[in-house]
DNA sequence: GTTGGTGCAAAATGTTTGCACTAAT
DNA sequence: ATTAGTGCAAACATTTTGCACCAAC
């Protein structure tokens, strides 16, 4: 359980209905969403919310580490869980989903330090045919 | 050297001129490249060349497996490497650069498996600050 | 001679921006 | 009272699509 109200508060950030309840349909979805399926899931419940603040409280709530992006060739995602794992996305359709697992990814990491870069983190995509599409 | 005439034929395409530039020019830049930077480097080459024909010449060179897809939240860039390697990524300025680095992704993989995928690859990509952006 | 490929123009898509108004602090 | 945040509309950039002409086979 997070207390949003807080962690916007050390951020710099109000606290407003549309956050907390794009916050909450993000969280509780418990799936990729794009933006328009999070605004039609926030639209049951706050009639009115327009996709721009759609886009903007999810900046912010990736800003909290609250949601990920998943850019994947045909469409941009945002991604509830925090923790790190991998995801699976599908050639054909575009579908993705978690994998439960993880790999040791230290080598990838101190090589962008080597490069200079100052890492923050990393994903894993494993490509290929879903279920349905093969 | 890749035989590119002999690999378009045998996916049933046609070689014409715009394919072997375009696919040298790739080829020979070494880094990752927008469909806006390859057909600047083409049209220096080959006047007349439609940003249209890049997409998809770099589609049928993707097919060929001689170029990948690299979707970054800034731009969709073209890999020309063919070999597995991982990605770092600059939240700021959007750079991509190889890393010269691998890891073991046989779990993700495995994961994917049991979730019904049909894998055929993985992508790693570290996400950070490059040397100029810190 | 066929049919795939190209160039052009135009469309479709998804995301971002500008601005006036509202609401959180 | 301030100023961030919102909603609307419009702009924007990028990738796709449709179609007529040309070129590879």
């Amino acid at each position: 359980m997070t207390d949003l109200p807080a962690l916007l508060r050390e951020h710099g950030y109000r606290t407003t209905a549309q956050r907390v309840v794009i916050h909450d349909a993000v969280s509780t979805a418990g799936r990729h969403l794009t933006a328009e399926q999070v605004l039609s899931l926030v639209g049951e419940r706050l009639p009115g919310v327009s996709l721009p603040t759609v886009y903007a409280t999810l900046d912010v709530l990736e800003e909290l580490e609250l949601v990920r992006r998943v850019h994947t060739p045909s469409a941009l995602l945002f991604d509830p869980r925090p923790d790190d794992h991998a995801h699976a996305l599908c050639r054909s359709c575009g579908r993705v989903e978690d994998i439960e697992a993880t790999a040791d990814l230290a080598g990838p990491i101190k090589g962008a330090r080597r490069a200079g870069y100052e890492p923050d983190g990393a994903e894993i995509l494993v490509t290929g045919l879903c279920p349905s599409c093969r």
